[in-house]
DNA sequence: TTGTATGCGTTATCAA
DNA sequence: TTGATAACGCATACAA
C-alpha cells in the first residue's frame, strides 16, 4: 500500500526544506531555475497531490459546499442537485449533501454537523416540519457565524439571505389562464395545506387568474389536501377526495394541480370515471417530473426548471463566498462590505402535451 | 459576526492552557472536578463545537464517504443515495456526492479530486463509459492508496473490493419464468447492448429461464437497444423499435423489459397497437422507479430495493473503515489483517402489480 | 492535576 | 535562492 506523498516526504528524499518544495510546486520563481525542475519532476514522479484538509485548515476555507434537502428520491429536488453539482464543479467546489427527510431536527442536526468547518456554505431548501413549527433560529445561528445561506424554492422571509424561487404565482396565473382560454369555465385546484409555501402561492395565483378572467371562484372545486395522502399508501385516500371531488362538481372541465403526483393522479381518476382527456376535462400539473412525460395522455405542466435552479443558487452561494474573500484581501471597512441580499426567480414555462387542446 | 469559537480562546479567557480545555472537554478525569466544570460550561456557554477539519487533519479520517454515481436524476441511484445517507448518518458519517454523467474523465477527475484527504472511503457505481474502455486504473490506483471502496450495481471483476450487486441473474428468471407459468408462449426480452454489465446479466437470466422451462428462445424476440434511445428527445426512435419488434411478432404474449423506460414504453406501444394488458400481452419490467406504479395498467416489476443496496454498501464501506482503526491500534500483522473482500447479493422481489395475469 | 511540546500537511513570514 | 519557524485547531506524550 503506497502511503499519500507529502511535502515533508520529497522534501527528505530530495534533501531540501518543505518550504523550497512548497514554493518549487507553485512556481515562485524565488526559486532557481534548477530545483525547481528537479522537484517538479520528482513531485510528478511520486504523482504528489496536495491534502485538500491541510489546505482547508490553512486556509479557512473548504472549497465545499453543504447541500441540504428535505428528500432526494425526488425528481425535482435530484435536478436541483444536478444544476448545483455542475456549477460547484466547474468553479472547484465539491458537493456535500444532507438529508432532512422533512424533520426539524434532523435539519438541525445536519446543519450543526456541517457548519463546524466542513463546508463553507449552504444551499437549502427548508423541511416541512421546519415550516410548521416556523422555528428558524438555526438558519440565522448559521448566517450570524459568517457562514451564507442560499435558500431555494421553499423559502421564508424571515430568514435574510440570498433566495432562488420559481415564479409560483405567475406560472399558476398562466397555467389557469390557459385552461380559460382553451373553453373551461368550471376550473378545480388540487393543492396542499397552506403552510407550505409553494403550494399557497400557486393557489393565490389560481384565484388571481380566475379572477382576472372574470371567472366566479367556486369554493367547492378547491380541494386541499394533507400532506399525508401523497404516501404511497394512502394512494388509495388520494384518489378517493378526487373522485368526490369530480363527483361533487360533475361540470368540472379543468384541473389546474400543484404538484405531479395531483395532477397524474387527477387524469387516472377522471379517466375511470368515463370523462375524456381533454375533450371532457382537461389538465395542467405544477411539476418538472417523468410520470408527466410518460403518463397517457401526457400531461401539460408548468415546468419549474429545477436544474437551472440549482445552478443559480450555486452560482449566487459561491460569488458571495468569493465576494468575502476579495473584501478579506482589501481590507473593505466591516460596514460598507454587507453586499444586498438578493431573491432570484427563475420562470416558469408551460410545456403543452397532450392534457389539454 | 460572531467568530467561530475555539479551544485557544476559552483557553486564553479562562486563563488555562489549550491542552487542559481539550482534555477538560473530553471529560478526562486528569483534570481537576472544578475546573473541569468551569470548562465545560463554559464551553457550552459559548457554544463550543470542535472544528471537524482540524479533527481530520489531526486523526488522519475524515468520517466522511465519497459517493460517485453516473446521475443522480435517477430513481434507483437517489434511492441508493438515500440509503448510504441513512446508514452514514447513522454511524456518524457525513456523505459528499460526485456525478460522473456516465463520462470517465469525470469520473477519474471526480475520485482524484475526493481522494486527497477529502473522504475515508468511496461507494461508488461505474459509469458507462469506464465500462466500455475497460479502463480501471483509477480504482485500483484509489485502493492501492489505502482508500477503500465498495462498488454497488454496476460492478466489474478486475477491482478487487466490496461489492453489493442485486440478484440480476436469478430476478430476471424469476421474472420471466413467472411469465411463462402465466401461459406466456412467446416472450420478447427488451434489453441493452452487452457492455452494461446488468443488462447482460438480466439478458442471460431470460435465456436461462426460457431453456429450464423448455421454450424456445426465439432470437428475433430479443430487441437490444443502444443507450441513446433512452434519452428523451430519441423517445419516438425507441417506440418505433418497440412497435417494430412487436409488428414483426405478432405472435408475442409477453414482455420482459430490462429497465423501467422500456417496460412502460413497451406497453404504450402495445395499447397502440390495440394489444390489451395484461390479457393479449403481459409485461414485467426489471426496476424500483415511479413510472411503474402510476403507469395504466399499472407495472409488474422485479424490484431491486435501491435503498438496501446502499444501506448494504455504507455498511461495507464503514466496517472496513473502523475495522482498519483496530487493526491499527492493536498493531496487527501487516500480512494477517487484510479481510477478504465480500459480494453481497441483494435478493430481488417481485411485485406484481396489473401488467400480469 | 495541569502545562509544554509536538505533530497532522500546508503556506507565509522572516532571516540568512 | 533557500531555510527555519510559526500558524491553522486539535489531541496527546511527556514534564512538572
Amino acid at each position: 500500500m503506497k502511503k499519500k506523498v507529502t511535502l515533508k516526504q520529497i522534501a527528505r528524499e530530495l534533501d531540501v526544506s518543505v518550504s523550497t518544495v512548497s514554493r518549487a510546486l507553485a512556481d515562485s520563481k524565488e526559486i532557481g531555475e534548477n530545483t525547481r525542475r528537479r522537484i517538479q519532476a520528482f513531485a510528478k514522479f511520486l504523482n504528489y497531490k496536495p491534502n485538500n484538509i491541510a489546505l482547508s485548515l490553512k486556509n479557512k476555507k473548504t472549497k465545499t459546499i453543504g447541500v441540504l434537502i428535505p428528500e432526494i428520491v425526488h425528481h425535482f429536488f435530484s435536478t436541483v442537485i444536478r444544476g448545483i453539482e455542475i456549477v460547484a464543479n466547474e468553479r472547484g467546489y465539491n458537493v456535500i449533501v444532507g438529508l432532512s427527510n422533512e424533520s426539524f431536527s434532523k435539519e438541525v442536526l445536519n446543519m450543526e454537523m456541517l457548519a463546524n468547518g466542513s463546508i463553507d456554505g449552504f444551499v437549502l431548501s427548508i423541511s416541512k416540519e421546519t415550516l410548521l413549527k416556523q422555528d428558524y433560529h438555526h438558519f440565522n445561528e448559521t448566517i450570524s457565524q459568517g457562514i451564507p445561506i442560499v435558500m431555494f424554492d421553499r423559502v421564508v422571509n424571515e430568514v435574510e439571505c440570498d433566495k432562488v424561487i420559481v415564479d409560483d404565482f405567475k406560472g399558476s396565473v398562466k397555467a389557469v389562464k390557459k385552461l380559460v382560454a382553451n373553453g373551461c369555465k368550471h376550473i378545480g385546484l388540487i393543492t396542499t395545506m397552506d403552510y407550505v409555501s409553494v403550494g399557497r402561492l400557486r393557489t393565490q395565483g389560481y384565484l388571481r387568474a380566475l379572477e382576472e378572467s372574470q371567472v366566479y371562484a367556486e369554493p367547492d372545486l378547491i380541494l386541499k389536501l394533507d400532506d399525508m395522502v401523497s404516501l404511497e399508501e394512502n394512494l388509495d385516500i388520494l384518489e378517493n377526495e378526487i373522485e368526490q371531488l369530480f363527483k361533487k362538481n360533475p361540470k368540472i372541465d379543468g384541473v389546474f394541480a400543484v404538484n405531479e403526483l395531483y395532477a397524474v393522479t387527477a387524469m387516472k381518476v377522471a379517466k375511470k370515471l368515463g370523462l375524456a382527456i381533454p375533450d371532457d376535462l382537461q389538465v395542467i400539473g405544477f411539476t418538472d417530473g417523468v410520470l408527466s412525460k410518460h403518463a397517457s395522455p401526457s400531461l401539460t405542466i408548468v415546468s419549474q426548471h429545477g436544474q437551472k435552479i440549482g445552478e443559480k443558487a450555486a452560482d449566487l452561494l459561491i460569488d458571495r463566498l468569493e465576494m468575502e474573500d476579495e473584501d478579506n484581501d482589501t481590507n473593505v471597512n466591516e460596514n460598507t462590505r454587507e453586499q444586498a441580499f438578493e431573491t432570484y426567480v427563475i420562470e416558469t414555462e408551460i410545456i403543452e402535451r397532450e392534457s389539454t387542446k
